[in-house]
RNA sequence: GCGGGUGUGGCGGAAUUGGCAGACGCGCAGGAUUCAGAAUCCUGUGACCGCGAGGUCAUGUGGGUUCAACUCCCACCAUCCGCACCA
């Protein structure tokens, strides 16, 4: 081959292996299957971003390489086109979301992805606005609604005011909008929460099974925030309750402190705070609980000093049994441990600042173990140590007098074990118009019935009206048509739930929808459920969409390669969509990925890719200039793909000259018949290395090793003889073979010259893509002779040649003949010799 | 504040897990080719001293362990990410 030419030889390869349907898996007749799973995209831009190239470069690579490796690879492509970011997209630039997801995902797949060479079976593909599709999101539901893991209550709620909508949790990010960045303001509202919490213990246990990044897993962990500790009850002391044996309940992570707490908050939305607040202070403490509940949770967090009133009321502590002073203040929380405090200033930093605003007593009662200057730095002792100022308890380790006391408690019957969760339950109804309606109908007579399952889907109704209303109501509310309808159970009028699910239900359960998803349909599947762990017995048969036969063959995922930003939010939620459909007796594991890799981010010339900065990289540019090979060459040589790289134009060229080499190299007239042992020893090395480089998802070294491959052998010593850079038949398949994942059109091409094949005869079995991973010969890669590091007193003095495996006595004789460590040991006396055998020799004078 | 990561030439990054620091690539410099440029090829390229052979110093900073430290330990600094009043 003369010129190396991608834009005549890439298209030419793609247009055949669509024609061949090379990368189509058969999924019913797979023996050995391998599902290589990347995180579908969302389509919320013009084109495809820089980041979906790269990310998705390194899953295509890792499938081509298991393919390679004799598994039937399934890799299945799709968008995530329903929801919030493709309706910002649509509200900007004023296009119905409809039409415009249909337009940006045909430019994604065939402008886009399908240029970039992957080996995607797009028979498969999946969109998540298909009514097709999101008829089992509805479906979902149902199913989580019937056996009590989805319902609707009054909660404090996340309200973006510029999507708004309301949002899960995990969708506030530093108190701003994943989506739009917005402060975000808490609403009490009636919303459907999907009980993520009941399997709060769950996520977390499996954890430690699962082949997933720490980095991941570790967010995870803090995400659910699992506290162990105590309840204690608090009797209410006080003239208007003196006869009522009431009390309040607190949650604390350090029972042992129980002696020092002097004071008792409550948080302003808590519902004791208008029963216990006496009547002198009703103006006080109202004007207090207003002014909190209008600031955000962010407002509220930046608040330096500590601010609250005093109710006029007084809890009971009840261990010194002393009348402690009731609070409101807005450090505390609502949602987490009942909403009410036991202030222990001497021992927690918040209930030190609060007690200093309000000239609280402070007393101290664990004392630090550890020396006098420590214990003076610190203001405030949160550390384990003894007990002191505690009663009974004093002289006990913090530790021991931790169970101790809650032993006591439980025994006067005035506290419990307990353990908190910081993770709480998924809102997932969004007032919004781009998402799957909640198939859930209000009657005047029946009140909450679902749809029943034969209805599905509730199609999304079009109108022109789809922009989002800001009344707490999606715009679906203002379409009679829609809104009104009749209860299947009475025939009585009725009116429809007019809110949308979250987008990330649609995203997580997609990966199961592939492999049961051709032509454009689920294959839909009538089943008896007979496994369900949930108590409820399910006796009927019913249509559901995952296939028993396909299931097992396919799922769990493999691999699922994606965004480490995805940890608590995606990543989270498809864990326990999982969970869920194993407990509901619909699939048979309760992981959805086996194995995780978290892949790193681009920058362009060293920063952060913005639309201010104008640093966009546009991989349709790169792939027009250079062609998808070098492009995705390049883009997984920048450094390591766990971690991302730099981003340079220059760079480019240096991996098109690659190319070019390699051409030459394996397109010349083959000299070497057989090869020289070094070379052989280069071939098998380069093998060792990129294998287990791919294996590991370090195709930065794995190139590396292929360059040093050609730049080596172009000097070896039959080439310089011969004047000539070939490769032999044998290196020049192997090279093609180990670049094949990383430029899939330029070895094809090769590979068919090399054979002399023709074209119109490609099958399967004749693309470099279906060929086995070459193996290695450990034989070859030894060396006879190895160079030998020379050391005196641990510097490098001299480097021998020496025999492979010789003993410390010939390699005390080779080392000293060089001259250089001679010099170096001249007039001394050698005090230690180490060895390793074949690396290095070290003497010590 | 808490948790996790990272720190190596002009730049992106290597280093078989304690054993030749800087692989590979970009960039740069010199040379070949060319009327000239582009492209291509060859050579060089951490810093400093030296004409040279060679030497000294170098992996964020300071200490330590070791015959030997980018790698292990302690302290600190910088930077990135995540969480953030979670009791």
């Amino acid at each position: 081959m003369e010129k190396y030419n991608p834009s005549q030889i890439e298209p030419k390869w793609r247009k055949l292996w669509a024609e061949t349907k090379l990368y189509q898996t058969d999924i019913k007749a797979a023996k050995n299957p391998y599902y290589n799973l990347w995180m579908f995209p969302y389509p919320s831009g013009a084109r495809m971003h820089v980041g979906h190239a790269y990310a998705s470069t390194g899953a295509d690579i890792h499938g081509r390489f298991m393919r390679m490796n004799g598994r039937e690879v399934f890799q299945p492509m799709g968008f995530d086109a329903f929801g919030i970011h493709g309706e910002n997209y649509a509200i900007k630039v004023g296009r119905h979301p409809k039409e415009l997801m249909d337009e940006l995902c045909d430019r994604y797949r065939d402008e886009q992805f399908k240029r970039m060479g992957h080996g995607y079976d797009w028979s498969h593909e999946v969109r998540t606005y298909d009514a097709d599709y999101y008829k089992w999101t509805q479906w979902i539901f149902l199913k989580l609604y019937k056996y009590g893991l989805a319902e609707r209550k009054k909660a404090s709620v996340n309200w973006c005011p510029s999507c708004k909508t309301v949002l899960a949790d995990e969708q506030v990010l530093c108190g701003s909008c994943e989506r739009c960045e917005a402060i975000v303001e808490s609403k009490e509202l009636k919303q459907w929460f999907f009980k993520i919490t009941k399997y709060a213990d769950h996520l977390l246990d499996n954890l430690q099974v699962i082949n997933w990044p720490q980095k991941i897993k570790v967010m995870q962990i803090n995400w659910i925030g699992r506290s162990e500790g105590a309840k204690i009850n608090f009797p209410i002391f006080n003239s208007q309750f003196s006869n009522k044996k009431e009390f309040i309940e607190v949650f604390t992570t350090r029972p042992d402190t129980l002696f020092g707490a002097t004071f008792f908050v409550l948080a302003p939305e808590s519902e004791w705070v208008d029963k216990l607040t006496t009547n002198d202070r009703k103006r006080e403490v109202g004007n207090y609980v207003r002014r909190a509940k209008s600031l955000t949770m962010q407002q509220r967090a930046q608040q330096k000093e500590k601010t609250g009133v005093f109710t006029g009321s007084y809890v009971v502590n009840p261990v010194s049994g002393e009348e402690i002073p009731v609070y409101v203040a807005d450090y505390v929380l609502f949602e987490y441990g009942g909403g009410a405090v036991m202030g222990v200033p001497a021992h927690d930093q918040r209930d030190h600042e609060f007690a200093r605003s309000f000239d609280l007593p402070v007393v101290e009662v664990i004392s630090s173990d550890s020396s006098v200057s420590d214990q003076i730095s610190q203001e405030v002792y949160a550390g384990e140590g003894t007990l002191i100022n505690s009663g009974q308890f004093n002289g006990m380790n913090s530790v021991e007098a931790r169970k101790k006391i809650m032993t006591m408690l439980e025994e006067k019957g005035c506290g419990k074990e307990d353990v908190q969760y910081k993770l709480r339950d998924w809102c997932i109804s969004r007032q919004r118009y781009w998402g799957a309606p909640i198939p859930i109908i209000y009657c005047e007579k029946c009140g909450e019935v679902s749809v029943p399952e034969g209805e599905l889907p509730v199609l999304l109704p079009d109108t022109e009206d789809w922009r989002p209303t800001g009344t707490e109501e999606s715009p679906l509310a203002a379409i009679e048509g829609f809104v009104n309808t009749t209860c299947h159970q009475c025939g009585g009028s009725a009116k429809r739930e007019t809110d949308v699910c979250d987008t990330f239900l649609d995203s997580a359960w997609y990966y199961y929808a592939y492999p049961a998803y051709a032509g454009q349909r689920i294959i839909a599947n009538r089943e008896r459920i007979t496994t369900n762990k949930i108590s409820l017995p399910v006796d009927e048969m019913e249509d559901y969409p995952f296939q028993p036969d396909i299931l097992k063959k396919w799922l769990p995922v493999d691999m699922y390669v994606g965004g480490a930003e995805h940890a608590v939010l995606h990543l989270m939620y498809t864990r326990f969509l999982t969970m869920a459909f194993q407990d509901l007796g619909i699939i048979g594991f309760d992981e959805p990925f086996e194995r995780f890799f978290a892949h790193g981010l681009i920058t362009k010339d060293g920063a952060k890719m913005s639309k201010s900065k104008g640093n966009i990289v546009n991989p349709d540019e790169y792939i027009e200039k250079y062609g998808a090979d070098a492009f995705r060459t390049y883009l997984m040589f920048l450094g390591p793909y766990g971690a991302g790289g730099d981003f340079t134009d220059s760079g480019l060229n240096g991996m098109v000259r690659f190319l070019r080499r390699v051409c030459e190299v394996v397109c010349g007239d083959v000299k070497a018949e057989s090869l020289s042992k070094e070379r052989l020893r280069l071939m098998h090395r380069t093998v060792k290395k990129v294998t287990e480089d791919v294996r590991d998802f370090s195709f930065n070294t794995a190139i590396a090793a292929l360059m040093e491959w050609v730049k080596k052998s172009q000097k070896s010593e039959e080439n310089r003889s011969v004047e000539d850079n070939t490769f032999s038949r044998e290196e020049a398949e192997v090279m093609l073979k180990l670049l094949a994942p990383f430029a899939p059109h330029i070895t094809e091409e090769l590979w068919q010259l090399l054979n002399g094949s023709d074209v119109k005869q490609f099958t399967k079995h004749r693309s470099v893509h279906f060929q086995d991973w070459p193996v290695y010969d450990p034989a070859f890669i030894k060396a006879k002779e190895v160079t030998m590091v020379v050391q005196v007193n641990g510097k490098l003095r001299g480097k021998v040649e020496v025999l492979s495996g010789i003993d410390e006595g010939r390699a005390r004789e080779y080392a000293l003949q060089n001259e250089s460590v001679r010099k170096f040991m001249q007039n001394k006396k050698v005090k230690r010799v180490i060895y390793v055998p074949d690396k290095l020799i070290n003497f010590v004078v």
